[in-house]
Parts: C-alpha cells; structure tokens; sequence
DNA sequence: CGGTGTGAATGCTTTCACAGCC
DNA sequence: GGCTGTGAAAGCATTCACACCG
C-alpha cells in the first residue's frame, strides 16, 4: 500500500522502538536519537518523512513525544506486513548451545517477533531440552512449519547440516531465514537470507 | 595503501573464504560464487575488482583456482589492517547462555578472530563456567583487555548493564563492538558498533 | 559459446542547506 | 536560538553492456 520502506530505515526504527522503551524522558529530540543510533540526526528525520505520520510534530520545540511517535514508528514498520498487528512466528533450527539460548522469548519481545518450535537432528537434545513451547525433531520440520504457520527461522545447526536444514525451511514454505552459522547455503530467491554469523559481525566493525 | 575496501564487499569477501573451505572442486566461476552468497554475478567481478589481485585469471576458462583465489582474497582483506596476518583478539562480555554459547572458539576459526577472555558481572557465574581461556569480573575489563591486547568484543550481557560495560570497553581502548542484546548504547565515533540482536536480524528479511 | 575485467548507467542511502515554527 | 520537515546534492553499491580471451 505504502511506498516500500528501505530496509536501512527498518533496521534504525526497529533499535529505535526498543530504546523508546527504555527513554525516562517523555519527550526525545532527533540529535539525540541520533547520538543513540550512532547516524546524523538528518538522517533520522528523512527516515521519519518516509514513514509518514500521521500526527505532525512540527514546532513542538523540544522534539518528539513519546508516546505518539512510539505509536507512529510502530504503526508504520508494522503496516507493510500482510499480517498486520499479529505477531510473526519464528522457528530456531539446531538446539546446540547457541540454539538453545536463543530459545528465549525475550530476546524478541517487543519486535513484533515469536519463537513458536526448535528443531533438532538429535533426538536427545529434542528430548532433554526443556523450553516453554514444542521442540520437535529435524525431520518434522516441513510438518511442524507448516502446520504452526511460521514464516520465519534462525539458522544455528551444525555447518554440515546446513544445506539440508535451508531445503526442509524451503520446502515449509518459509520465508527469511536468519543465518547465525559460518556456512553458507543456497535457497530460492522468494527466500531472503541474513547471513550474520559471529564472525561476520566482526569482521564488519574494523 | 590501498583504496579502501567498501564494507559491502568486505562481508562477501568473509562469506566467500568460508565458503571456499568447503568447495569440492578445484576451480570455481563468479557465477557459482554469486548463486552461492545469493549476488548477480557481476557483482562478485566487481568485488574482485577492487581487491586488486596480484595474479591474473581472465580467460581460465574454467573460473578462479581455488588456492590462488583464497590466498588473494584473503590477502587483500587482511593487508588494510596494521596487525597484518596475526589473529584480532576479541572478548565476549556477558557469560548467560548466549554468551557462554559464544565462548566457543569453532565459531571465530579461519575468521581473523579469536577469543581471548570472558568477562561478567556476576563472580559466580565466572568461577562455575570451564572454558579454555581465563574468565574475569567485569570490573576487570579495562585491565585485561589493554593487557591482553584485546580488540574487539561482543556485547551479550542483561539490557540494563549494556551502557555500563560499553563505556569499560571504551575506556579499555577497544576498537569495535558486536552488539547481540536489543539494547542500544552510546559510544565515541572512534568506536565502531553493530547492532544485530536477533530481533533486528529477523526485522530484515522481509 | 562461456568465461573474466571494466567503465558507464542506474538505483539506494546519506548528507547538506534552508524554509518555517516556537 | 533550537527544533522539525523537505527538496536537492553528494556519496555508495549494484547492475548493465560490452571488449577481450580461450
């Protein structure tokens, strides 16, 4: 419906809406968003003029307020979604000690994000592993993604098993998959990948 | 010395050496590259392109030789830095369950990395976790890391402590940090972060 | 042909400059 | 003065088109 919003903006308002959370004051000025996210207070008004708010906040001296843009980044990143409001479920494939401590809710809550299924090859880990949802065997994948309706995965498995866990998300029918191992894989291109292991990472910071 | 390797490119060129450890082949083509990290193939002979390779490949017919290319790219990636050829220290401060996954050193290996030391506020936590290289109290950071010489960290600590470790890591002359937490932080322009929680991952493949 | 290398064209992203408001 | 909003300019990143080679 909208004019696509640039993935560089999505990246800045979804760290924004989790440092509005934590915001004592109950209004915020663009420099001083922009000292937070590490860009030039410029660029966070353009990244705001492309999400067309509906409030303008013009004038108001000392920035925005809370509450209202809150509401408005919200609205607004969470709109272009066929599923609107509903939040998004996600699956983490490879429940070794990386996977595992992903199992935690929150680190996603607040992100529109819902972990809802682990998988496994190992059926001991599938069995031992104790978490507030269903942990299910690698082979149940196609099954399980479809049936629960998850749209998205983060990749920890082992790096040999790589492949063959990408082809089972595909074929469920996924969407994005988020890769946290070193191993690089091929899907479709109706599929979009994160490759974002440690490693990676790092090697971005120099 | 030489022109500046684009940040774009660089991440590629990181995918492509881990990728290339695996090949079974002895020669590969830019187009199996590109399918491989997901580009236009072009695109993988532009990258080249600015990595000014020593030899060269036009007209091999069949592609890049694997030996030679590997050695290249990894060159070329490795020479902009001034601690040439040896390993980047990095630490991993918060030891939860993301951060005690991350303690791992198979996570960094072939990367230019490697960890050094781990540090949390929470002693007990840093007398009860085994690893292969010492665990300290946060409070120790600015110490060991000039120390130790270490790097760059990667930040997986509880959202409220996030500030509070950052402006260690400053203080103890840290180059880059990998931010894991939802959190965000300030930080000195001379500083490099990356924010990529899971949540923000995820945010980005749609 | 099927491959590489490369300059020019296109498309994104960020910054700048400045109008308008309190 | 300090703030937002916005169009125009600059800076990057990606794609295209095509020369050249085996």
């Amino acid at each position: 419906m909208q004019k696509k919003i640039p993935v560089s903006t999505k990246k800045r308002m979804v760290l924004l809406l989790s440092l509005l959370e934590k915001w004592k004051r109950n209004h915020i000025t663009s420099k001083e968003i922009a000292v937070l996210l590490g860009v030039k207070d410029s660029l966070v008004r353009y990244d705001f003029a492309f999400l067309k708010f509906p409030s303008d906040h013009r004038g108001f001296k000392n920035g925005y307020e809370i509450s209202v843009l809150k509401e408005d980044v919200r609205a607004a990143i969470l709109s272009e979604e066929e599923s609107f409001g509903t939040e998004k479920r996600i699956c983490i494939v490879g429940l070794g000690r990386l996977g595992a401590a992903l199992l935690d809710n929150s680190f996603f809550e607040g992100s529109g994000f819902k972990v809802c299924a682990g998988f496994d090859s190992s059926l001991n880990r599938v069995e031992l592993i104790r978490s507030t949802f269903e942990l299910f065997p690698a082979s149940r994948i196609e099954n399980v993604c479809a049936a629960k309706k998850i749209e998205y995965a983060v990749l920890c498995c082992e790096e040999n098993e790589v492949q063959k866990m990408a082809d089972r998300l595909v074929k469920a029918g996924i969407k994005g998959i988020v890769n946290y191992t070193k191993a690089v894989f091929v899907v479709p291109d109706c599929v979009k990948v994160q490759n974002i292991s440690p490693a990676v990472a790092l090697a971005l910071v120099d």
